[in-house]
DNA sequence: AACACGATGGACT
DNA sequence: GTCCATCGTGTTA
């Protein structure tokens, strides 16, 4: 099942905190998001929005529950679900998924342009690692530029469809790569992650499975 | 027109 | 742990 707009409609941390475990299909690949980061508005200092309205962060200030899709270090594409009203600048950024389907595609894509081993012929950890980081996520989805600003509440290219699962535990920690943000959002607990999945970046700063927050999702 | 700088990942000591 | 590839963007001139 679709997410709907409004599901996106919302503060980029309550997304966050529902958006883990929901699928992102394109093609033959689906993934399963493990690992996101929240970038809100009112005044995050690591948020790209931070300085106002450019060409590049326009998505951001679109309609929620599209794509902002960007350039990292001139060669990682970065995804991430708008959230919030438009004309509010905010995102979620995932940053690590688990391979549902088309397991030998995502390889061919982490893989290009070196040698590609067979799923059975990686270790455990290779596995594990395959997509937990940002830009192995874009790889693995094959994303550009031409998927920024795409709904993703619609069928057709990339989709994000609800976890068919109950939602997983969450950790938490503090959002990685803003160490030039205030103190106050640099160390603010804004990443969110599946507290049982092994595919994560950077578990050492994240919590334990916590159970802090009533998070908005039934009765839980 | 020139320049500094990343919401990273892979190779290497 | 260290080093650095690589380029669009925002800033400055």
């Amino acid at each position: 099942m679709r997410l709907d707009q409004a599901f996106f409609r919302r503060d980029a941390l309550d997304v966050a905190r529902d958006v883990v475990g929901a699928l992102l299909l394109r093609g033959p690949v689906t993934l399963r998001i493990t690992e996101v980061e929240a970038y809100r508005a009112n005044g995050d200092t690591a948020n790209h929005c931070r300085f106002g309205l450019t060409a590049r962060n326009a998505a951001m200030f679109g309609p929620p529950g599209h794509a902002y899709i960007y350039l990292c270090y001139g060669m990682h594409w970065m995804l991430n679900l708008v959230t919030d009203e438009a004309g509010v600048g905010a995102a979620v950024l995932v940053r690590s998924a688990e391979v549902v389907e088309g397991h030998d595609i995502v390889l061919a894509r982490r893989f290009a342009s070196r040698e590609a081993p067979t799923l059975s012929a990686m270790t455990r950890r290779q596995q594990d690692e395959l997509l937990a980081g940002p830009g192995k996520v874009g790889q693995a989805l094959d994303l550009g530029t031409a998927m920024n600003h795409h709904p993703l509440y619609r069928r057709g290219g990339l989709e994000i469809h609800a976890s068919p699962a109950p939602l997983p535990p969450l950790a938490v920690g503090p959002r990685v790569g803003i160490d030039y943000a205030d103190p106050e959002h640099r160390d603010a607990p804004w990443r969110v992650a599946d507290a049982n999945s092994p595919s994560v970046s950077a578990r050492k700063t994240l919590s334990p499975p916590t159970r802090l927050k009533p998070l908005a999702r039934g009765a839980g």
